[in-house]
DNA sequence: TTCAAAATGTGTTTTAAATCACAGTTTAAA
DNA sequence: TTTAAACTGTGATTTAAAACACATTTTGAA
């Protein structure tokens, strides 16, 4: 990982709620301690098990957490531009409990563990942030795991379209940044159910698919779907 | 809800250590905003859809964590004292987003959320350990997502044996806080199965069971049931 | 202390989706 | 530009656990 680039914090066009908080000095510290890094599309920004070293913020891009299950590799969640990833990191552990890697190209800052606890001691409004995003991830996560749990397989993968077009890419035509396998991995289920899913949703007129671009055509129906399961 | 007696921090032996982390202005700030309350077995304590009020710490007992899906109901968390229950109330959401239930008689007290999050944004150190919790939380329940998607009843049940075993009761031997069909809720099961798994344990000799007094036998196989699933 | 309502136990049947098997297609590296 | 590797599509078979159906036991409220 190449973390020669020296970041400019102060006049990023990327800051987060959370580092909008922070005032001048604040925002040097961050600076001096934070470096900026380019992923390709697949790469592992970094891996279950090897030792904790920085959190990173996510400029642009797409980033996939996910974590090896006794079966098979589990996708938890899909992170997109303006978060952080690898907060837990702030816990003793010293390894990634889990893996993270990049669905398209990425851009990433890291940030050095000690500096980003030493701003949420030093600044409640930063620590705020934080907590608030914590708090969204945890409601979203109840929802995926019913979701995941509890639906059949047209109810999750409806859902996964839906959540892909709505909040990540606030379009309702995108290119899948996840492949069969992937989306598998995403809401538990085997690429071959996958495939015969989405061919299903095609054929009646849900979606659009042409290669990677997904564009649905029936939300309503889709939302029905994903709703009942 | 008894929302009369009023508490008093100060000399309160159950503080958490966020709570720890106030000082003297705040810990009289939080005691003027905060009142004790007794649920019963069963009592709800609050109810996914209803109006959000407060945020509630638990002083001894044991609250279940659950939401309404498509199909049943989901436990997603089982949480015990010294914790806080509500947190997401902060955001700017008006209602409850999932529902907690008293296992056994609990003993809570009831926090202002703008008082809370105030104590957020003045005070770092509590901030800090908030984040902390959050963040131990989000990796547990990592792991429950991949336990509850990828492994077979055996080591679903095995698993929620040796988390109730080690990380709630902290003893080999505990009264089981939650029925067959709340086991099931939790590790995503139907009631049947969940007695002919327990059935199936006991008399392989890995657990005793009389009633709801359950007795861990035979850790190490039943580790290892959990890992492999 | 009684008695209805919960909760538990056990055999049989059904079912959703995984797995298997293999063909065709796209992608990216040499 | 070729060529292997990764990805996608589709039918047939298998399987884990849900659903069903009922008997028995426990619990808690009148």
């Amino acid at each position: 990982m190449d973390l020669s680039e020296k970041s400019n914090c102060t006049f990023c066009h990327f800051k987060s709620q959370a580092v909008e908080t922070l005032d001048t000095t604040e925002i040097t510290l961050l600076e001096k301690n934070c470096a900026e890094s380019v992923f390709k599309k697949n790469a592992i920004i970094f891996q279950q098990g090897s030792l904790t070293s920085h959190i990173a913020y996510i400029r642009s891009g797409l980033v996939k957490i996910h974590k090896r299950g006794p079966s098979r590799d589990q996708i938890l969640k899909i992170v997109k531009p303006l978060r952080f990833i690898g907060i837990p990191t702030i816990l003793n552990g010293r390894r990634y409990q889990y893996s993270a890697t990049a669905l398209v190209p990425t851009n990433l800052c890291f940030i050095d563990t000690d500096i980003f606890k030493n701003l949420i001691l030093q600044n409640g409004s930063f620590g705020n942030e934080i907590i608030n995003e914590l708090c969204q991830d945890e409601l979203r996560f109840f929802d995926h795991a019913i979701n995941r749990l509890q639906k059949q397989i047209h109810g999750r993968v409806a859902e996964a379209l839906l959540y892909l077009s709505t909040e990540i890419f606030a379009n309702n035509s995108f290119l899948m940044p996840l492949s069969g396998k992937d989306l598998g991995d995403f809401v538990h289920a085997s690429r071959e159910t996958i495939t015969r899913t989405l061919s299903r949703f095609k054929k009646e007129g849900l979606i659009d698919k042409q290669g990677r671009q997904i564009t649905i055509l029936d939300y309503k129906t889709l939302l029905h779907i994903s709703r009942t399961g």
